[in-house]
DNA sequence: CCTGTTCGTGACCATCTGGTCAAACAACAA
DNA sequence: TTGTTGTTTGACCAGATGGTCACGAACAGG
């Protein structure tokens, strides 16, 4: 690693933090849109309205911008899951799931690309997370979803295939956000149409299968 | 174009047609992984078992081959929605479509994930199909969906999100492959429980409201 | 004011990248 | 054999790319 003990952000100046903030946003521009591979230094210091000499000044390499991104990523990607609340309304919870996913795939449509783009070239430089913190949370999570189904409070689904198509149906929206309005055409607003959809589909789904009549 | 009248295929030797499809084979294993601009021309020719200079004499540019295996794509890519039959049962009919979709997930991830590069970074080179004959397809079968809404046959739900709910949940399976296997672990084959998954979840989602009592 | 540290830049470099070209090679018919 | 056509290659090129470096500008703190 590269940070020291007392935390290597504590002791930035202001202009180290507002140039680390400007570069690592060009990045996130650049690479959600291009890859990894695709992208370039100098697009991504002219998007950051810095010399590349300068934007190296801030960073060691191409990569190290790229770690950084995926690192700060995966915490605010696996919080969602995170607030799932055992506890809770079992239909009322994973509904909120939903709708935090969504409105994630709305106002942060780079990073669920940059996601995207990673796993679309096999996940390299996240597939420990991936088979470590994300697969525990997840178990964990379709543990706690398992028990709500067995307890017939919702239908008795896969837990994992369910956060799948959680996942899947919220970053479509995101990650494919120009074929969506392609299509729609003009006129419509595939974020709020989605919402309503979403919550009709999940409710519908979740229904356990006989409320009133036993088995 | 580059064609002539008499079809410029029809006339290409054995070797050519070898040739042309062990390049797009491997342009396609090489763009789906790294999109266009992380693709190296060195890296088709090399996993085509070519020559760089060998590989231009099949095609005139990096951009050719892309825009001859995207071509061809969006002819397979259209051809299960086509197939949708206005007069056949409707829950029947969009399931078949929902299993025709993940056979090609599963049969055929790279040029899923092809696809899925390509929107990604914004469909420069589609997006007159996607707005053309895509939208066309699309609101076409939209419209046979609604018909079959409006006649009580399957549940009121908004056709075209519909639709995009059939592309999401599928694609998933293809484009997020290293992610779900993570997280699923080993001993598990995600598309045989995809498709027990989906059956179930578009049976549902697709019930009318009230089956047996009248309107 | 001076001085040490942080910040910024032009010039530069090795390597990679898409693409060209003349020449060599293979296939095959006359 | 020879000519013709189709196929393959080594050598090459201009521009892009990731990255370095010596040096100057800006800005502390004293």
């Amino acid at each position: 690693m590269e940070d020291d003990a007392p935390s290597a952000a504590a002791r930035r100046s202001r202009i180290q933090k507002r140039n680390r903030q400007m570069i690592l946003d060009a990045a996130l521009e650049v690479f959600s849109q291009f890859g990894f591979r695709g992208a370039t230094v100098d697009q991504i210091a002219e998007t950051a309205g810095l010399s590349k000499p300068n934007l190296l000044y801030y960073f060691a390499s191409k990569e190290a911008i790229h770690r950084a991104l995926i690192d700060q990523l995966m915490q605010t990607w696996l919080a969602p899951l995170h607030a799932l609340d055992p506890g809770g309304d079992p239909v009322e919870e994973l509904l909120a799931y939903v709708r935090r996913k969504l409105d994630m795939a709305r106002d942060f449509p780079r990073e669920s690309r940059l996601f995207a783009n990673e796993i679309l070239q096999g996940a390299p430089r996240i597939m420990a997370v991936l088979q470590g913190d994300l697969k525990a949370l997840v178990d964990d999570k379709a543990a706690v979803i398992a028990a709500w189904a067995r307890a017939g409070r919702i239908a008795d689904l896969p837990p994992h295939h369910l956060i799948f198509s959680i996942w899947a149906l919220t970053q479509h929206y995101a990650d494919f956000d120009v074929q969506v309005r392609a299509v729609l055409g003009p006129g419509h607003d595939p974020f709020s149409e989605a919402e309503a959809f979403l919550d009709r589909l999940f409710r519908k789904l979740l229904a356990p299968a006989e409320p009133a009549s036993g088995r």
